[in-house]
DNA sequence: AATACGGGGCG
DNA sequence: CGCCCAGTATT
C-alpha cells in the first residue's frame, strides 16, 4: 500500500476524541443494550445497505420472534423470510438463517470469535465480520463500512474512489493503524455514527464534530470534493402484466419464486414479462395456460398500473383482474388462498403494491354498487 | 473488476 | 418524480 500520509497525524488524541464523543452522544439502540453476539450479527445483517430507522422495528420483531440462534435454527425458512418482509436484499436473511444453523452444529450454538471461522458463515463479509469480532468480542478488526470510507477520507483528505470494491482495502489498511486497542468497539462504532449523525454526505456538521481538528478536508476546504464516488449506471426497464385472479370460492392465485436471482423463494401474484410483439393481455393469457394450464378470463383493462425501482432495474407492472375458468392444480409453488391469508405469505414490496390497489378498487366497486 | 441483489428518504 | 444511500456473492 501506498504509505499514507498519517506520520503527523495524532492518533492517541483523534481516538480519545472519537471515543468520548461517541460515549456521550451514541443513540440508544435496540442491539446496544447488551454484548450478545447473535444480536449484533442479526442487527449487522439487517443493517447492510439499511438505515438504522428502517431497520429497529425489524430487529425488535426478529428478536421477539427468534430470541436465539437456536430459535432461529429451529424455524422454517417461510418463516424467516416473512420476518424480513419488506427489508429488502432476502439473500441476506437466507444466508443469515444457513449460518445460524451452521453455528448450532458445528460450533454448539456459540459464534465463533476468530476472523477465519467467522468469516466463513454465509452472507458474512469482511465488513460484518469486522463488526462482529470488535463489536461483540472487542478485538481490532476493521469494520470498513461507507460511512467509515466517507469519514477517514476526509479526516485523512484519502483521494481513493470509494465506489471501487478495491477501495476498502486501502481504509482497512488505514484503520489497522489508527484503531484503539483499548476499546476496539467504540472506536469502530464511532467512526460509523459519527458518519450517521455529524459527517454526513451532504452538509456534514463540521461545527458539530468532535474531530474537527484532527481533519484536514476541513482544514483544506475540501469537505464537499470528498470523498471521491463514481456514479453507476442506470436500470434496465423492464415491462411486466400480473393478474389478480380469483377461483370460483373468491381464493386468490399465487406463485412462488424460484429459489435462486430475483426475490428468491418471496410469493407474488402471477406476472410474466410483456413481448414486443404479442398484443399485452394475450401474452398473459398464454403463460398463464402454457406454464400454469390455467384458464382465465381477463378484464379488458388492467385496473392499476406500479412502477417499482430497484437498484439495478425498474419494473413497470400493468396489473389485470379476473376470473379462473378450470381447476387450478395447486403445488408448492401454486396456490389458491383465501384473500385475508394474502397477508400472511411474504410479497416483495412491488405486490404488496398490487394487492393495496386491488383493494382500493374492489372497495370503490362496491361503493358504485351501493350508490347504484 | 463488474454485476446482481431491495427498499426508503429527501428535495 | 429523480437522486442518493449502502455489503455480499457470484462471475
Amino acid at each position: 500500500m501506498k504509505n499514507l500520509p498519517i506520520d503527523d497525524f495524532d492518533i492517541k488524541s483523534f481516538q480519545d476524541d472519537l471515543i468520548s464523543w461517541f460515549e456521550r452522544e451514541q443513540r440508544k439502540l435496540p442491539w446496544r443494550e447488551d454484548r450478545d453476539p447473535y444480536k449484533i450479527w442479526v442487527s449487522e445483517i439487517m443493517l447492510q445497505q439499511t438505515r438504522v430507522d428502517t431497520v429497529i422495528p425489524y430487529f425488535r420483531r426478529f428478536m421477539e420472534k427468534f430470541p436465539t440462534i437456536e430459535a432461529l435454527a429451529d424455524a422454517s425458512e417461510d418463516e424467516v423470510l416473512k420476518a424480513w418482509e419488506g427489508l429488502g436484499y432476502y439473500s441476506r436473511v437466507r444466508n443469515l438463517h444457513a449460518a445460524v444453523k451452521e453455528v448450532e452444529e458445528h460450533y454448539g450454538g456459540t459464534v465463533p470469535d476468530t476472523p477465519e471461522e467467522v468469516s466463513k458463515l454465509k452472507g458474512v463479509g469482511p465488513y460484518t465480520a469486522g463488526a462482529i469480532l470488535s463489536i461483540a468480542y472487542g478485538l481490532p478488526e476493521p469494520a470498513v463500512d461507507g460511512n467509515v470510507m466517507r469519514v477517514l477520507a476526509r479526516i485523512l483528505s484519502i483521494w481513493e474512489d470509494i465506489a471501487k470494491p478495491s477501495a476498502r482495502k486501502v481504509f482497512e489498511e488505514v484503520v489497522r493503524k489508527l484503531i484503539s486497542r483499548e476499546n476496539p468497539s467504540f472506536f469502530n462504532q464511532a467512526l460509523m455514527e459519527l458518519g450517521a449523525l455529524v459527517c454526513t454526505p451532504k452538509s456534514p456538521s463540521c461545527l458539530l464534530c468532535p474531530v474537527r481538528e484532527h481533519c484536514r478536508a476541513f482544514r483544506e476546504g475540501t469537505i464537499d470534493e470528498l470523498p471521491v464516488k463514481s456514479k453507476g449506471k442506470k436500470q434496465k426497464q423492464i415491462r411486466l402484466q400480473a393478474a389478480v385472479l380469483e377461483d370460483e370460492d373468491g381464493r386468490i392465485l399465487i406463485h412462488k419464486r424460484p429459489d435462486k436471482g430475483l426475490l428468491a423463494n418471496m410469493w407474488e401474484f402471477v406476472q410474466v414479462e410483456e413481448s414486443t410483439v404479442l398484443p399485452a393481455r394475450q401474452v398473459l393469457k398464454d403463460y398463464l395456460g402454457d406454464v400454469f394450464k390455467i384458464e382465465a378470463a381477463l378484464e379488458t383493462e388492467h385496473f392499476t398500473e406500479i412502477r417499482h425501482v430497484f437498484t439495478h432495474l425498474i419494473w413497470d407492472i400493468r396489473v389485470y383482474h379476473g376470473k379462473i375458468l378450470n381447476q387450478v392444480q395447486e403445488t408448492n409453488e401454486l396456490k389458491c388462498v383465501p384473500p385475508d391469508e394474502i397477508e400472511t405469505f411474504a410479497f416483495p414490496v412491488p405486490h404488496q403494491k398490487i394487492w393495496k390497489a386491488f383493494r382500493e378498487q374492489a372497495k370503490s366497486e362496491k361503493v358504485k354498487d351501493i350508490k347504484g
